[in-house]
DNA sequence: ATAAAACCTAAAGCCGCTATAGCTTCAAGA
DNA sequence: TCTTGAAGCTATAGCGGCTTTAGGTTTTAT
């Protein structure tokens, strides 16, 4: 098949696709004569695996090590099962860095009686010193899709 | 003070004084015979302004509105109220999206039972042809810090 | 006087694609 | 067979919000 329809079969576009074979997540697909991609019923499948990987939030390296695990059916699994561990971890700390920036957002914007700027709770809370939130979410492959 | 100083009391590095300063969310700095910046209280006060807004999340557009907003304290405040409730409400998504996520992972590795890959519930997860999350984070400005 | 620390500009790198420009090849209809 | 439009090709730039690097200048402390 060709590139189109691989990438409408797994469901990204087709430039996703040939970034995948640029950074070497796919391998270099066969070319026809026209010097045209031609992909099998193998790649399709790759392909679909990095997707859900991606899907689920793993990033790049990640669904990197997991091909390669995919590839090796034969091998302990402990590794996989690492990262998908710490995956989960990550996600729920994100998740909980969310939630207490949600209830600050939430008395925020609570708290504005939608009179003039200067008497505005959320221009104030952003310009009082005292305020700190250290919530940092030191996003690494936040792009969840 | 210096650019130095500057940074540290608001939190932040120095090249990221100079990068806001690039993009316009600080005034071009006065600057010593030497060419180097030197600032005073308000400038303080305006970064530390944006570095609260970007802790709470605000994209930097949102930050650049929030920001001629305050040096308007006449102006009535509908507009701020409507930026920070927007923003509120994305990070709401953005939760929900990843607590599904996180539901997903949870299920995935709590089936994993530790033996060889081809028998990994991670790996066949993810190889499954069915499977689909369309749990689609399109994430804006997501890297909260 | 000297050395270390802080400062300067300009440009590239990060992530994971997405979009653009300017071409060639393919497939279907007349 | 010819034509047209869709699909494909490569190379490069752009997104956000910084961070890092390279290679230089100025300030500050000893």
């Amino acid at each position: 098949m060709g590139i189109g329809t691989l990438a409408s079969r797994a469901g990204c576009q087709v430039q996703t696709v040939r970034y995948y074979e640029q950074i070497g997540l796919l391998p270099p697909a066969m070319r026809n004569a026209g010097n045209q991609r031609r992909y099998d019923n193998a790649t399709l499948r790759r392909l679909t695996f990095i997707r859900h990987a991606r899907d689920f939030g793993f990033s790049v390296e990640a669904v990197r090590e997991l091909l390669g695990m995919a590839d090796h059916p034969d091998m302990p699994c402990d590794h996989a099962d690492a990262i998908a561990k710490r995956h989960l971890e990550e996600v729920e700390a994100r998740i909980e860095r969310l939630s207490a920036l949600r209830d600050e957002l939430k008395r925020m914007v609570a708290q504005c009686a939608g009179g003039r700027v200067d008497e505005c709770r959320i221009v104030e809370v952003l310009s009082d010193h005292q305020q700190c939130l250290h919530a940092a979410d030191h996003g690494g492959q936040q792009t969840i899709r």
